[in-house]
DNA sequence: AATGAGACCGCAAACGTTTGCAATTTTATG
DNA sequence: CATAAAATTGCAAACGTTTGCGGTCTCATT
């Protein structure tokens, strides 16, 4: 069995006093008299003594933890997302529990469930690909635990939404290949029910339409949001009987993908096909040629959407959802 | 103020039963009639009953928590070992608190205690670059509270370690150049204190021994373990007045930073200077001309990381401390 | 010397659980 | 039917804090 922590009472009996006024004087209540305050702590800095954040939770009804659900960590943008995130809440106090859904809505659902009895002030979510209903949620706003989606939101609950404006990146990028002359634009989308996808795509749409390209459905091919997908995508517009002359990824690990299917069938970036991604990894700006890829501030999204959720913690129930968009940049680059 | 969440009392009072019945019944206690079980799980289901794991955690004096601090969550290594570390954990029934050093060893020293104060069951550290004394970790100690070194050690603790073998990479690494023809190799090392710069600094001097290739000091720059390092690095060597052939790089931010000068100083990878990185990070495979590096598997490194931690929150104390050590792959692509 | 005002401190309850033990009810046995 | 045994439940204390309220003590003022 470990050696139980100091508590307040040890200090209290040490010093033959109350625990009550130990409690007062390490949040230095104006009660007790200097030489208490003196003599508490500075045995409660020899003792090593650290105030039980639980037992102080339970007291006051409330913790300093912000629960956080991404698909995945590893994934660049939630990573840099995460940091933002870890940033803000540390520096109101709070600290992060972090969880991933791997993808996957049950796992999602576990989550949620286990943050919730972990009794977080809030949650930060960023939806799974996989996830299409929004019972959990639901869960939350039952519960009156405020929390705010962040990159991949879900359209159908109301609450506070940071996101990039994905469909304008979109439509700055398609835009761009349009004025640089190329003609045949395909798009390799994203799962349909997120609203990342639908953005982006909406936004492919729109820019064609603008430009009075006609559309042709065979030039959009549906995927995920992975390597692999860019992978398949590209495959899958190689069946057609003319190739697209640029390609927009929904996303630059998908236009990466394709990026390698690309040369290894020798074809030139941007000669024969250009290619252009979406969020500006860091990755985008080494390969050869480097992509043009729309930048999405992953670590801004992260620190607004922790700043909001922290104010609604703080504002109580009559705080009014926001959506939030941040700006995107096109930045060009030698794909196209 | 936000609706209380509804409690095991809130549960009893409907049933008319005690709070202790509607504890034991959902903990599946044989002393509890099936019937009484049955009403008892689904009023709760019916009224979004969630075990307030706070009161649990006090009671029971200790928590589902498990604390990990990292320099930089953005870093790659960094996010891929939480994305490991939080896999294991959520499998045994832990949840990840995890805050960021951003390299300053205060800050570090403020999320220890931070964490302390959470009680959570255990740590998991990876230490910053100004991290050169060890009195937050004493403290640890004296709490008795288990935690485990990854990556980023700390020598002068005795805790358990996880890291990857640096030195037999590093000297792999340095062999190939060798065995390559390369004659001068130069490296830029990182900051001196830290156990990963030196073991892989100790792995080149090792590698020029062996092969009986002096030693020349002006070869080996120090510096951080960014980007601009490798930027500031190289420009160091080109000083000299013969510029060296190979180039080892403590690792892949430093190696591209070094890339990137090196190119725009008009040299060619490799035939005017080779170039070998640390880490495997998922842009070497695709920057051109592709990276050699030394493969680091960080989401192992994570994973192992926490399955030793809770093997000895689990053992109680009379738990030792073990060093392991992850195999380093050479990756050989096309600088070298 | 009596009174009142401050200054300082302690009592006890509460937060939501868990758990040893005792109390009650049910069932089995003679 | 009596009794013991087994099954089921409740009581109360405890985990480490915080906090309203009341208590004691010291002093200055009449």
């Amino acid at each position: 069995m470990r050696k139980s922590p100091v508590t307040i009472t040890d200090i209290a009996k040490n010093l033959n006093i109350s625990p009550s006024t130990v409690s007062r004087a390490l949040r230095n209540h104006p009660d007790i008299s200097t030489r208490t305050k003196k003599r508490v702590n500075s045995l409660a800095e020899e003792m090593d003594y650290h105030p039980d954040s639980i037992a102080q939770s339970l007291k006051q009804r409330r913790t300093n933890l912000i629960g956080v659900i991404v698909p995945e960590i590893k994934h660049n943008f939630f990573a840099a997302a995460i940091s933002g995130i870890e940033e803000i809440a540390y520096k109101a106090g709070y600290a992060i529990i972090v969880s991933q859904s791997n993808e996957s809505y049950d796992r999602e659902r576990i989550n949620v469930r286990a943050l919730i009895s972990n009794r977080v002030a809030g949650l930060l979510i960023s939806i799974s690909q996989t996830t299409e209903q929004s019972d959990h949620f639901k869960l939350l706003e039952r519960q009156e635990i405020p929390f705010v989606f962040f990159d991949r939101v879900c359209e159908d609950i109301e609450a506070s939404k940071v996101v990039v404006d994905d469909f304008d990146g979109a439509f700055k990028a398609v835009e761009y290949l349009i004025n640089s002359g190329y003609k045949r634009i395909a798009h390799i989308a994203g799962p349909k029910h997120l609203s990342i996808s639908q953005c982006r795509l909406n936004g492919y749409l729109s820019a064609l339409k603008k430009h009075k390209i006609s559309y042709d459905e065979n030039l959009v091919v549906y995927g995920g949001l992975n390597e692999e997908d860019g992978v398949k995508g590209f495959h899958r517009l190689l069946q057609l009987d003319q190739l697209p002359d640029a390609l927009f990824a929904v996303n630059d690990p998908v236009a990466i993908g394709a990026f390698e299917k690309i040369k290894e069938h020798g074809f030139k970036i941007p000669e024969d096909i250009a290619l252009i991604g979406f969020s500006n990894n860091p990755i985008t700006r080494l390969i050869e040629p480097s992509l043009t890829t729309v930048s999405q501030p992953a670590y801004e999204v992260g620190k607004r959407a922790a700043e909001l959720l922290i104010e609604q913690i703080k504002s109580g129930e009559n705080f009014i959802p926001r959506k939030e968009m941040l700006k995107t940049e096109l930045i060009i680059r030698n794909s196209t």
